[in-house]
DNA sequence: TAGGCGCTGACATAGGGTTGTCATTAGCGC
DNA sequence: GCGCTAATGACAACCCTATGTCAGCGCCTA
């Protein structure tokens, strides 16, 4: 990769997070450390008010320095290809906002780049098994009450066919067996349930916090998953 | 004077002021108008939306992505979710630019959503089968080569493990049975076939056209395939 | 139809930029 | 002092990039 394309990502990597280490750069870049620091260095050479803070990372101190930049075929290509896979592996929620998200890329590329992303478009096909199709619409719901961090009450529906109704705690998706889970504490159960998304037949989200003030959190819990999946 | 901080001096330029003329700018750093083209295509490859006017000269686009036009938490979300399938349905490649497009979109949020944003990224998990590692890093290089319909050379090894070298015209990317193959016209057969990724080795990508003028949609190739992979 | 303007393509060549490695320093906490 | 982390110096090798020149193209206007 060139030297200039690296600088450019850098800063926008350090725009993008709070703090970024300097081997998080190394491994993106694939570079040594070394290059990193100088790459640091040549950003602040260029007036770009960088600092540090031991233990978290290089940050930009102030205001943006970069103008909300636009993005290049490569990523429009990225972000067009991914969007093959969603049906099969999200759900109808995440398909809208991608779309909607993809459709606002599509709409600043100039015409030249438009068409060559729709050629592109037909000459990629996917076929994937059927049994990978998600019809349920909660993962975006679900994205939202973790991070709020809000109580949601769920009707599910158990292996034996048998509706209940939870009051429960998200803390956290996992994704395996090629199915979508939800992982929470149950408050009639009390304690950390896996709710599969397939069965889940309602949700509401509700607009209240967390009883429990400590979760552990979900690395945890995907330790007790069986491996190989 | 170094073509970095040339690129950032004009970069500067251009914000400083509404319009800024490309004989400016040769003058400025002393170079020639050739090579200011070639900046002034460099910025805009970075994503630095410029624009030019006839007679007043080059300028930053205001608004493409001004946070009000920008994405909101849940396309963000949704962006973020897919990133996560990348490493097992796309390749390093597809991942690298799809993660600088992903920076790009972080980099435009204020910071609440940011860290958010980040909650929301520890509290999802996936557990993939370890088969469906893609560790080449061709995807991009065939995106670019079936846009362009340029030929390529690849080296291909086959189920006997006998590499041979290939001229071949790509003319669509197919993903079946987790595997990716490359459908193309092969100068060396006098037909099209179909190879699966992980057995290339190696690509070059040439700058000539296709030699064959007319070639079969990919669709027509799908329907060749086994169904229910 | 010519001419000007903005820009792109091709090319060759010099010249320096880029990078990893290894060693070293500075600061900090214990 | 000692270990740890962040950062800087020195260096060599290598690649390849950056650049000017010249020709050509599309577009607009007169």
């Amino acid at each position: 990769m060139n030297r200039i394309d690296r600088l450019f990502g850098i800063l926008i990597l350090l725009q993008s997070k709070k703090y970024t280490s300097a081997e998080r750069i190394a491994e993106q870049y694939g570079i040594s450390i070394r290059t990193v620091y100088r790459d640091i260095k040549a950003l602040g050479e260029q007036g770009i008010p960088l600092s540090f803070e031991p233990s978290k990372g290089y940050f930009i101190v102030q205001g943006y320095f970069l103008p909300p930049v636009s993005f290049n075929s490569d990523e429009a290509n990225a972000l067009l290809l991914m969007e093959r896979f969603l049906a099969a592996f999200a759900d109808k929620s995440i398909l809208t906002h991608y779309t909607s998200a993809l459709n606002k890329v599509k709409s600043v590329l100039k015409t030249a780049q438009k068409d060559k992303l729709e050629t592109l478009n037909e000459h990629i096909k996917l076929q994937l098994p059927e049994r990978l199709k998600n019809d349920f619409e909660y993962l975006s719901v679900l994205q939202n009450a973790i991070s709020a961090k809000c109580i949601i009450e769920i009707d599910y529906k158990n292996n034996k066919a048998e509706v209940s109704k939870r009051d429960v705690e998200a803390i956290g998706l996992i994704f395996y067996a090629f199915n979508w889970h939800l992982i929470a504490w149950c408050h009639l159960r009390k304690e950390y349930r896996d709710f599969k998304l397939n069965n889940i037949i309602n949700i509401r989200c509700t607009e209240i916090a967390f009883r429990k003030t400590e979760h552990m959190p979900v690395s945890e819990y995907m330790k007790m998953l069986p491996v190989n999946f």
